[in-house]
DNA sequence: TTACCTGCAAAGAGTTTGCAGGTAG
DNA sequence: CTACCTGCAAACTCTTTGCAGGTAA
């Protein structure tokens, strides 16, 4: 089980922990190759699902947001009241569905912005954030 | 009183009533030469200050919601629970400052992508949204 | 043992909705 | 007069927090 040493060390750094319930969170966020995106809401039912128990708000939000402040996730920024989250933590951009809440990664070097208005006076760049929105082919004509 | 006009007209064209509320709501919105970004709780407040009357929640946002879906009104991607709302309903993107939570537009002539990616099979293009997330430039560094 | 963690439930924040009196047409 | 609108408050959704029993170290 090299993962679980994995799991047990990222808690540990992020101030945390590793009890059973974060350690299943851990499975579910860490032990995949690819991108994850989630809302705290579809977290929790996986988690439960896979670990076959209750794992209660307060763990969650704590444990996501130790992992955000840590590094570990990042917070994607969409319409909408739900806080989405990604294990993708390399700078890169995304594809979003509004109508199926989907997410598709968009690696950095994919994509690239030609001419970089000027930073208003007085400010820093910070980060670029790239959405690319996109529809269903065969949908119906919203009216 | 030109403006007038044009709000009943917006108002109607929306399928509201112009009413004495709507109307302020109006004011604040579209008598302006610059883009307004804006929260319902930034519009409430404003909103009942000029008027100096009280307009309630279910009034800000039905009217926002109905110039919205006429495309008088866009709404905006960002990070956090809060909706926020743009009068610039030409395409164009965003300087955001998440310290102060200050949106500033960027004219779509002024920024343009060079390779975009491949859409995901099935999809087709809507929309791009560009946001680059800037600082304060004196800003003591963050722990 | 001690500090931290868990589940629960209550509280907050933002948004939406039902209702009864009020207003535009 | 009728349909729509307003303010109010209740309800809803998502997130955060306080608490008392439970667990890691």
């Amino acid at each position: 089980m090299e993962e679980l040493k994995l799991h047990i060390q990222r808690l540990r750094l992020s101030g945390l922990r590793p009890t059973k319930q974060r350690v299943a969170i851990c499975k579910i966020l860490f032990d995949r190759k690819e991108t994850f995106h989630f809302t705290i809401e579809k977290l929790k039912k996986i988690a439960e699902k896979d670990s076959r128990k209750k794992i209660s708000l307060a763990t969650l939000y704590n444990t996501v947001h130790a992992f955000k402040k840590k590094g570990y996730l990042k917070e994607i920024s969409l319409k909408g009241n739900k806080t989405f989250f990604d294990t993708n933590i390399k700078n890169h951009h995304h594809f979003y569905d509004e109508e199926t809440s989907q997410l598709i990664d968009i690696k950095d070097e994919n994509i690239s912005v030609n001419n970089m208005p000027k930073i208003p006076n007085g400010r820093k760049f910070k980060k670029l954030e790239i959405t690319i929105l996109i529809a269903s082919n065969n949908q119906k004509q919203k009216k």
